[in-house]
DNA sequence: CAGGTGACCTCTG
DNA sequence: GCAGAGGCCACCT
C-alpha cells in the first residue's frame, strides 16, 4: 500500500533515499534520525542516516542541520564546533535551541501530507524553498529561550 | 574471521 | 533524569 517509492529507492540506494528525505525537510523545521530513516523506507536504521550525513562533502547543499537526535537533541557533543555550527544554522532559520535541544512540538516535521507526498517523491526539489524565499514566516515568536544556554 | 566504533533508537528500571 | 540492554549496520583494525 501507499508509496513504495521509498522502499524501492531504499533498496536501490539507501544513501540516496536518505538524502532525498533530508532535502525535503522544510526550512524552519527539523526531523530526527529515526524519522528520516523511517521515511526513507529504512526502519530502525537511524544509524545509517547519521553515517550518511557524516560523509557529506564540505559545502554541501543538503540541509543536514535540520536533522537532530530523538526528542530534538543536538547529536553533536556540547561545546563541539559542529554543535555550534548546527545551532547557528538552525537559529538562522528561526529554530531556537534551548539546553542543547530543539522544541519538537513546535519545530518538528512530520513529513509531507497526502498528495504533497507523491509530489515530493516524484519531484526532486521541494517547493518549500521558493515559499521560504518569498517570505519567511517564523514558526515561533520568541521567548526566554537560550538566555542561559550553558557552555555548549 | 572477530571485535570495536559510531552525527542513533526504543524499551525497561 | 540516568543507566543498561538489545537492535541495526557500514567500516576499520
Amino acid at each position: 500500500m501507499s508509496s513504495r517509492t521509498d522502499d524501492e529507492a531504499a533498496a536501490d540506494d539507501p544513501r540516496r533515499a536518505i538524502l532525498l528525505v533530508v532535502e525535503s525537510i522544510p526550512r524552519g523545521r527539523v526531523s530526527t534520525y529515526g524519522l528520516v530513516a523511517d521515511r526513507a523506507g529504512l526502519p530502525r536504521r537511524a544509524r545509517l542516516v547519521g553515517r550518511v550525513l557524516s560523509q557529506l562533502p564540505a559545502g554541501t547543499t543538503v540541509p543536514w542541520h535540520r536533522v537532530v537526535g530523538a526528542g530534538g537533541r543536538i547529536a553533536f557533543p556540547a561545546g563541539s564546533r559542529a554543535n555550534r555550527e548546527q545551532r547557528a544554522r538552525l537559529a538562522r532559520e528561526g529554530v531556537p535551541t534551548l539546553r542543547g535541544r530543539v522544541d519538537m512540538d513546535r519545530n518538528g516535521w512530520h513529513g509531507p501530507a497526502g498528495d504533497l507526498d507523491r509530489l515530493l517523491w516524484l519531484a526532486e526539489p521541494p517547493p518549500v524553498t521558493r515559499r521560504a524565499a518569498r517570505r519567511v514566516t517564523r514558526p515561533y515568536d520568541r521567548g526566554p529561550a537560550d538566555a542561559k544556554r550553558r557552555s555548549g
